[in-house]
DNA sequence: ATTTGTGCAAATCGTTTGCATCTGA
DNA sequence: TCAGATGCAAACGATTTGCACAAAT
């Protein structure tokens, strides 16, 4: 009864959400939230999704994202580079990223922070402050 | 013979940077290290040569960016985003940025510090820790 | 029945590359 | 002379879009 009760769970959260809950977007879903934190690309949940035996469009895996990032359901994580990573971790944090290879780490809860947030410039308002620690192999 | 000195002194700078004084990279040099410190893509910069009666290649003006960067004259700025933008001041400091129009301003030197910067993963090791103070227009 | 979502392929955007030609030391 | 630079156009990778078709309420 666990994968039923999973899925109604998950069901409950689209919907909540305002999202129906497709079949597509139940199995993103299910890959995105079914085991501990997660960093992906689209590129990276198609192939995963694919893999899985889930037939769904690269386009509709861009449309998810989006939607679930608007929603609350993930973090959009505004790293450098050509990608766009998303995070299912929604709650403050930063994070290691490394050029070199692509792969993003968490940086340990409250291991850094921010010391005087200045103020924003006239007629601005401070959406996010986001830390990217870069870094690569040694040697 | 204000002209003439500066365009000296541009020249030895290419040089001690390794690099050629052609037309174009003195022409670019020209408008990045003219005036005050400048946030520009390459895209822009390119406009703006052109726009001065400069005729040179968006390739080249790749090229040219990317030279400068390796070479310490300019700092290669990992903001998120498709866009890739270069800051005349190499020194040490943060950004503001506002994904509404694509704007760059920079943070007041000393306005914001981190505190307790994490050790790297293991067998990694720290190239930079880039912050941007994501903003948008009031109300 | 009506709204909303999906898939595909073509289109877009910023950036890079291959290669023939030119230029500065 | 000749390594190094430049320009052009084609190639690229990630993302978006237009539109016909399919699925949810």
């Amino acid at each position: 009864m666990v994968e039923a009760s999973q899925e109604t769970t998950t069901k409950e959260r689209l919907r909540q959400a305002g999202l129906r809950p497709t079949r597509q977007r139940m199995a993103l879903a299910g890959l995105l939230f079914g085991a501990g934190h997660r960093h992906v690309t689209a590129e990276m949940l198609h192939e995963e999704a694919l893999a899985a035996g889930i037939s769904v469009s690269l386009a509709t895996v861009y449309n998810t994202l989006h939607q679930f990032s608007e929603r609350g359901l993930l973090r959009r994580l505004p790293i450098d580079g050509s990608k766009t990573y998303f995070d299912t971790n929604v709650s403050h944090h930063h994070h290691f990223y490394c050029e070199r290879d692509g792969t993003l780490f968490d940086v340990p809860g409250g291991a850094m922070e921010i010391c005087g947030v200045p103020q924003a410039p006239e007629g601005m308002e401070i959406t996010s402050v986001d830390v990217v620690v870069r870094v690569r192999p040694k040697r």
